[in-house]
DNA sequence: CATGAATGAGAGTTCATTCAT
DNA sequence: GATGAATGAACTCTCATTCAT
């Protein structure tokens, strides 16, 4: 059983380096200028090797995307710990755009990105999606019971915040924040967040 | 003249047809899978015919570029005669998503999608989205100065809202939405509007 | 026979503009950079209209080829009027290099550049070369006749002076004079025609 | 080790496979109408293969270069061990000849076709070039000092001597020879090179 | 006479992918 | 398990040429 387990263990670490590199080079060149050749070169290996741990060029695309998903739901994990619903849905905005802009390719590759087969991926993929955005409607609906927010239709609260961390997120990955000066953004980010949610916060009595 | 006049028509209905199909197909393939040959086949002509029409493929996203944000920009000029602050700014949220939602290729290209010479182009097409940029701004100090809204940062309110709108443009059109019935789209945008603007409506005195 | 005549000078002279416009072309850019598309933009017409004056793109070649040869010609008529034989002679390398050295194009397109349809265009065009070569011939033997060159093979002596001119002109056309700095270049050619020929003369008794 | 070595060897081969291909389809249809695919069809590979072998058309090119002028200094060595300078020169003229009648497509490269990037590729090749031309310099010295020539510029002796065999390789090369029947271009050669070098030589004292 | 519109053929190049070894 | 060698299919783009008008 030795030999199997490091066998498989081997394996898993040979996936990695090839995620590791592959989502290293997309954020070092952007996505369509990552060859599968350009990874294998990078990780020394020959580009049949790769085939031998992925299906095709999909598939790494598959796994980041799991990964991301993975990797997004713990970051979030972070504010479990916050009491106060109020300063955990802040919170959870903030790690929101944190988790964006400190993995835009991830980001990109989770909520811009046209994946091909879009659909079946959809089902399969968001399973992972939607424990986050459960997640997200729990802080809102412990809001609304806490009576930081008036209860309103709880899935119109939860897409309404999460179109403007989205949007937010998205504009500035893609670049089209031209009028805002790089420097800047992290300030602005904020500033909308209190403007958009901060001052949404009813007085509890 | 009848003669050069017909001529002319025919070019533009040519340049037409060539941009709405490498439109068409820019939507459902995303701008890096369209290839011209693929435009070609699809209006059934060569691909070098293409080339008489414009210099080359970045030509055809630039023309689209800036049809787009010319529609774009009169779109929202139907607002301008709203007289209310208040009202307008909703309606321009309204605006802002039916162009989105209805002219969802454009928008795509416009807001979403990765060009080629990102920084260049941004530059010198910017101009037109400022325009539009500017509009908005426009609108939101009215409000401010009517006193629908407090007197904050103008930046970072027009960045805010334009986050929000965006936001849920693009995860309607990248197809993040599934959690949320098609049929139901339109009702919960405009519930959103209401949830994230309306609601930071000031009682003016 | 006016009307035709005026005509036939029209069409002459549409020929000669084409002819013109396509060496000059040449000229600037070399060879295999000009396009038929080029040369019609050139003179403002349609390129369908070059078809009218010339049969294809070779046709156009060949009848500068015939063209080239004309200049030629005429160009070493000059010397005709020297008296003295080896005067003649000296006179007669010079004119050639200069021909070469003032008109590289069409040199080159005449002795250098491989055309198309080799053997054919041989056969035709060198009935205008050999008038030439003949006439270097009639030199060379006058030169002989009058004790100026010892009586050796006519054919031989032609071979290797026409060479040694050559050899200088292409070298120089083609660019493979590094060595040489280009202002130096006329003096080392007089030079080395001294060097080849003048030094040949046998003192006449 | 040996399947290392063969696999070096194979590489080896393959490359010279392609290197001679192309210079057969060069000779046979000049640099600017041999294409890749044209190289590919004839070893009967797909053209993706050959850049398994080269980094694009002009290194193909280039390594063609470097070898031609490799071949040719060899070539010339053979000359080396002749004691009288005198005897050197001529020897070193006819073998300049045997070259470039034997070689042409190499000497056709290497000394008559119009590369892409002249000048970039000049500098870097004339260095094996100018080996040759050194040497070429070196034998004439030698004669000049033995006192077969006279003393006159170095230079403008070596370019002339070079132009004259090069004018003779060239025109053959080239086919402006059609009045001289196939058969008689040796004699000829020889002749020509006893018209011009032979009889420039003075009695040494 | 002149041409606008169109194209077939073909260029160099790149890439994901396969497969015998 | 790993890979060197190979390729089919694609890409963008250019050009000489034709033909209806």
């Amino acid at each position: 059983m030795g030999i199997a387990e490091r066998k498989e263990k081997e394996k898993k670490e040979m996936r990695s380096l090839i995620l590791d590199t592959a989502m290293r080079l997309f954020l070092e060149k952007g996505f369509e200028k990552v060859t599968l050749r350009g990874i294998a070169e990078e990780i020394e290996y020959s580009p049949a090797t790769i085939y031998l741990y992925f299906k095709d060029k999909n598939d790494i695309l598959f796994a980041l995307h799991t990964e991301g998903f993975e990797r997004f739901y713990r970051h979030q994990q972070t504010i479990r710990t916050i009491k106060d619903p109020w300063k955990r849905l802040r919170k959870h905005a903030q790690a929101y755009m944190s988790f964006a802009l400190e993995n835009p390719e991830y980001y990109d590759l989770m909520f811009i990105m046209r994946g091909p087969g879009e659909k079946i991926k959809a089902d399969r993929e968001w399973g992972a999606g939607m424990r986050s955005y459960d997640f997200l409607k729990q802080n809102i609906q412990d809001c609304m019971e806490a009576g930081y927010l008036p209860r309103e239709d709880l899935d119109v609260a939860a897409f309404a915040i999460w179109s403007f961390t989205h949007g937010m997120a998205s504009l500035i990955i893609r670049q089209r924040c031209g009028m805002i000066p790089k420097e800047a953004i992290p300030a602005v980010v904020n500033a909308a967040v209190d403007f958009m949610i901060e001052a949404r916060k009813k007085q509890k009595q």
